[in-house]
DNA sequence: TAAGTTGCCTAAAGGTCTTAGGCAAACGAA
DNA sequence: TTCGTTTGCCTAAGACCTTTAGGCAACTTA
């Protein structure tokens, strides 16, 4: 029948475009065939099973995120690199919240390996130089970091802020505010 | 066949030991029939659906972390309780993880209403009376601290923080000392 | 004890995942 | 150019999960 052109890159991209639409988890084989006007079985030539979709949709998020990291940290430092940072975390969600579950997909250690997640952490580093951080500090405030930016906006996306006062935005703006001021003057028991 | 004593009651703690062994995600009407030895569509007298009981075993593990956080916040204040508070939130996400990830379920509505979650935001609140904090900064410290506790178990439970020194218990008791400092120092832009 | 309710069952339809094997078109080499 | 190989999608089929419909036997209740 009809040459449809698929590719695991072109199943990986629509794959991602359902997520947003539809969540993550209701990514299906299925579907994204139907999507290609192709039978379900024709997708098992491109890719390994249900589970290497999800994986190879984790991946590009990870590295759609860190491009977009890296973008908004070049010629920053101190608060403006951190707000910058979180700003992208926060957006990539609101935009893109398939694709953001997506990232939060437990990878087998050996996509993990080859994930973008190796530049996730180094860039959190890379804002605390504009602190004055030590270790074994700096890594304590690196997990600090992406707890409350993953944290705040798993919860905003799951509607844990909405309908009540004051607005999310807000209390996003402050949290910044308070890690910055946290960061400028980290506690040493 | 044998009287089996299914219970809309029974099914839902069963569920929950369910997620905690094989995960949230796994937990399926099916498996359930199969550990009471009774076929699938027996379920569906106690039963509404699958959503139904993944709602269940939801509203049971939130009613269990607020009965654990309310005995954990009985006479404790300021830092002492803030402490208290975390731990039971991370050591029930490592006791159960699959309570916990059903925690996290998205509830519709109506469910929403009748959960525990109107007394988790209550304790988080009575923990920042032991600070000195008005409204609106009350408020926004309050998602803060949600965001914290709620990043941080998910990123550890992930396995973010594992095969790195330091250890990420340490992580965690000196991001409850941030924490602390963060919220007798409260920035006011 | 007759009537109604309860509790689990069989049957069946529809959806997803995955593997096996086939055919035709495109490609590559002699 | 032609013949063999590869590529790309297909049909077929098995396995599992979800959900609804209808049945029967045992227990409850008046």
């Amino acid at each position: 029948m009809a040459y449809a052109g698929l590719t695991a890159e072109r199943l990986t991209r629509a794959g991602a475009e359902l997520a947003d639409e539809v969540g993550f988890d209701q990514v299906t084989v299925s579907e994204l065939a139907r999507r290609f006007d192709v039978k379900v079985a024709s997708l098992y030539s491109h890719l390994k099973n249900s589970r290497d979709l999800k994986t190879r949709i984790a991946l590009l998020a990870l590295e759609e995120l860190a491009d977009r990291a890296a973008e908004a940290l070049a010629g920053r430092a101190g608060k403006d690199a951190l707000t910058a940072f979180g700003n992208v975390y926060r957006d990539y969600a609101r935009e893109h919240p398939g694709r953001y579950a997506a990232a939060q997909f437990r990878l087998d250690p050996e996509a993990a390996a080859a994930s973008a997640g190796g530049r996730h952490s180094q860039m959190t580093r890379a804002i605390l130089r504009g602190y004055d951080l030590t270790e074994p500090d700096q890594t304590h405030a690196v997990r600090l970091l992406g707890s409350v930016f993953h944290g705040f906006v798993s919860l905003e996306l799951a509607g844990g802020f909405s309908h009540s006062a004051p607005d999310s935005a807000e209390s996003w703006s402050r949290t910044l505010d308070a890690l910055d001021a946290l960061l400028r003057n980290w506690p040493t028991p």
